[in-house]
DNA sequence: GCAACATGTCACTATCTGGTGACATGTTGA
DNA sequence: TCAACATGTCACCAGATAGTGACATGTTGC
């Protein structure tokens, strides 16, 4: 992937499903890259930098060293951004198709011992 | 990927910027795969019918059969599960209020400087 | 029937991805 | 000082991915 826009390489870190559980336990609060050694045994340490670079690259991590430690936060500000720009369309557009067919069914059924409009 | 799980399917399927474009194209109303083909003069029949698989095993593409033509239509249930399994919770609780006034300064302002290329 | 058409399927290729182990470098604290 | 520690970096590997062209099959309309 030569010419990953910034919003690609969002999508693609968020692809891994490794990578969405390092954000699921950095949300918390930051850990240093040992910790999170630790915390994901069936990796090995350079499995799991190999993906806090990923996550980096996409800017979803912040990394500040302090002496020989290494902090990784996460920042969800890219998420909301994919949100914004385009899942918040396609639920939005779903919803309303969702609303359109209850419509479409609710019309086309016409009950009789019930009106159309929303009484529940 | 020998074992991925449903939701992970829609992750990687929405990984890539041509399916998340052909989602796009999709979303406004179904089309068949020769229209989908046409839409698309970078990728050669082969190459969408793969991506629109992929689409498929994910959930997110609905296909039905017509004498030879096969009408592809969007599902974007998925997309809604993924927000409300992961999206949501780490867009809420972001600086919702600082995201959303940086949208707001940003659509009011009319940057001089045009951004690079609408980076879907 | 049959030619044009739309799709399905197969084999093949280059590159990306996720993973490993080995080794190097900088830091800490006794 | 120096050993233990945390991280950085490199080379390497297997499998997935995104793409191609060639060919087969089923449909349509004249």
């Amino acid at each position: 992937m030569l010419t990953a826009t910034p919003t690609d390489r969002v999508w693609r870190a968020l692809a891994d499903p490794t990578r969405r559980s390092l954000l699921d336990v950095l949300a918390r609060r930051p850990h240093t890259t040992a910790e999170l050694v630790e915390r994901f045994p069936d990796l090995c340490r350079t499995g799991v930098m190999k993906h806090l670079d990923v996550l980096e690259e996409a800017g979803l991590l912040m990394v500040r060293r302090e002496g020989r430690v290494r902090w990784n936060r996460m920042n969800a500000m890219p998420i909301q951004r994919i949100y914004d720009r385009w899942v918040s369309k396609h639920v939005r557009g779903m919803a309303s198709a969702a609303s359109r067919f209850k419509e479409h069914v609710e019309s086309s059924h016409k009950p009789k011992t019930r009106r159309k409009g929303r009484d529940r």
